[in-house]
DNA sequence: ATAATATACAACCAAATGGTTGTGCGAATG
DNA sequence: CATTCGCACAACCATTTGGTTGTATATTAT
């Protein structure tokens, strides 16, 4: 199966790398990466009010890190991969950048050297 | 030469991925990669005032995506690809650890098809 | 039917963001 | 020396963030 990869707005980009700007919010990724859990259970993990962490869930589901899913009277939070694929692909691009500049610049002092 | 990973702290990457939540620190970045160049110069590039992009630069130094260098009277902003490296292996982690799980989940389904 | 649970959402608040203008100061140029 | 250039920094402003509490709604359990 093929997969379009939607280009990408520079606001999707802004939410992906804001929503990842967080101790919070990253551990959140990282433990419904591991396991999908409700909400509830999710807040349950951090000194914060429940609220609080709903907020940050709300950030992370913007940004299509997570996604919500109904089930019963609970909502179970998922991870959603291809965002974070997403975000490395991107800094990856940037450093590929730096490795042709970094290439471009030996082939220039391999050149002429001490002409 | 070995170069060892400094231990990150969570405002460290807080910085880093902040940093990188806005299109015009990304653009900065992608240009200092490709040359690297004055704050008045990369300022030119940008539709707001001188002040409000040495602020965003000041943003990527403290992420360390930037260093700035001063010649003369003009401040040369460079690139540190190690920083960015530094973000792209915290995504890579975490596919990891997604991939670990998509293999646990393999593992059990595999296990006792239909019991 | 009532109570308890899981969530949603609004209102509020302090602090941080992202922009502006203005002021000052060291370095280069005429 | 006077001026201009490149930058730093402070003050200000509107908006957003990250937290709180309180209220409402839907779903399950007793």
């Amino acid at each position: 199966m093929v997969v379009r990869m939607a280009t990408m707005s520079d606001g999707d980009v802004d939410a992906i790398f804001h929503a990842l700007a967080d101790a919070t919010r990253r551990d959140i990724v990282a433990r419904v990466i591991e396991r999908e859990q409700s909400v509830s259970s999710l807040a349950a993990a951090y000194a914060m009010s429940f609220a609080a962490v709903q907020k940050h869930v709300a950030v992370l589901e913007r940004a299509s890190l997570v996604v919500k899913q109904r089930r019963g009277r609970e909502q179970i939070v998922h991870a959603d991969p291809a965002t974070l694929e997403r975000a490395r692909l991107l800094l990856e691009r940037l450093e590929t950048l730096w490795r042709h500049r970094a290439a471009a610049i030996d082939r220039v002092l391999a050149e002429d050297p001490e002409t």
